[in-house]
DNA sequence: GGCGGAAATTGACCGCCGTCAAATGCGCAG
DNA sequence: CTGCGCATTTGACGGCGGTCAATTTCCGCC
């Protein structure tokens, strides 16, 4: 029944190309290739702690962030965290497995009600070797990728904790605004504490010591800056890219 | 005169492309692959100390080093020094500047008289982008690079310096031999603190540290190990991938 | 063999951050 | 409205690692 070539399983899954274009990798590719990537693919809806998948699990899926956030950890043998990476809608995780001999290398949770799209690694696989534009795509993606954990690196090095948060913040601003600005912290404290590689508490009393420097206020999740060069000056001096940070 | 395509210009350059096969994004080439990508290639003579490039220099070339160690840093604002990595011979440097606009993100310094073989970066990029199995290759060089960041980030947050001295002598025996074991420190103290992300009193009294906890002797840069798995313990227990070491 | 300079060690001190514990605040469910 | 549970803050304390300074050791060179 060759008319059935163009089955219902695209409006069964809700259109999983939907968005995909919007992911850097996928952002040259052809429709075609488009509908050959996201065939199989299904989304799924995971609650907060819901487990991915664990380091060193035989990986046949990746997955792209629709809503929600997603952390990625590994764990260590005394029982402590590490946090890899959080990361919110619009980014991909687990498509490394490829270049791991199709093992995860890090464990992943959802922290935050999410929506994931399962897609199908061996097709990724497929895309990366026949076709020259997505291995390019992904190279690209792949050497930001390093370059933001050189940066990383620098700043857990070089910065103190009041300084890291104070970099993260201006992060999360990416216009170029001088004047006053509302942010609202993406995530709990608890967790953007482990995201800056620091413990809750450090990270408490490192917020307060940044709001008394650069005389920011604090309100529960919110944070009101009014000079933004001012952040900048206190929280790069340590970093070698100066402002706008390279990471990210 | 067709004989003469085997012209002396491999001779003259002292055969460029002898050795490019031990690298690993050169190992699936082609002879006349090869042969193109070291087209124009010189090896140069490098004295200790050289600056070979700097931060946010044009990139024109990429290096491979033959003899000696080269180290790759930023400079921050305030003068201090990042380390991203330490490299002996046998690895590239500044390939990665295809995917940086042709620009270098970091600068590099001969620390040990080197000679170093000079590689055209338009002829890499040209091989990447026509040539699949060399888009693969570094593909998946760069993921493994990633991995190794990834534990670097881990290795920082979550080991004591005594322990990341340590790992990193775990690393320099990539044997699995149980009995005694004799290490050469392969650079002088300061430059492994540095590369380490400590101190250098901090380095040397945390070697100290690491003698008494561990029994190795150690006399100048000469360590002797009498038992691997002792030192496993003691270094790998707040690092989530065990022993041996997945990074590097 | 002796000299000079850099590397490495050692000492003293201190601030930052981790840890443990208690108190407070906040949101949600009954 | 009340109570429970969890996130967050605050306090107290200790240790690790950074900094500055003084030696001591190492090593190449004369």
């Amino acid at each position: 029944m060759p008319a059935m070539t163009c089955q219902n399983t695209a409006m069964n899954q809700n259109a999983p190309e939907q968005g995909l274009l919007a992911v850097p990798i996928f952002q040259s590719c052809t429709p075609d290739l488009l509908a050959r990537i996201s065939t199989g693919a299904v989304t799924e809806r995971q609650p907060k702690g819901k487990i991915l998948f664990i380091n060193g699990d035989n990986a046949a899926s990746y997955f792209l962030i629709r809503k929600g956030w997603v952390k990625l950890f590994r764990e260590t043998l005394d029982g402590d965290q590490a946090v890899i990476d959080i990361l919110p809608a619009g980014h991909l995780f687990g498509e490394t497995a490829i270049f791991e001999n199709g093992i995860y290398a890090y464990s992943a949770e959802v922290i935050e009600d999410a929506e994931i799209l399962r897609l199908s690694l061996p097709a990724l696989r497929h895309a990366i070797e026949t076709d020259s534009h997505m291995a390019l795509a992904m190279l690209k993606s792949m050497s930001h990728h390093r370059r933001d954990q050189e940066m990383e690196i620098e700043h857990r090095t070089l910065q103190s904790a009041p300084q890291r948060i104070g970099c993260f913040l201006l992060r999360l601003i990416d216009q170029r605004k001088k004047g006053p600005i509302t942010i609202n912290l993406p995530y709990d404290k608890t967790l953007l504490a482990l995201r800056l590689g620091m413990q809750p508490e450090t990270f408490s009393r490192a917020l307060a010591r940044l709001k008394d420097e650069t005389g920011m206020r604090i309100k529960a999740s919110t944070v009101e800056i009014d000079s933004v060069s001012t952040l900048a000056d206190y929280a790069c001096a340590a970093c070698s890219s100066g402002f706008p940070c390279a990471d990210k």
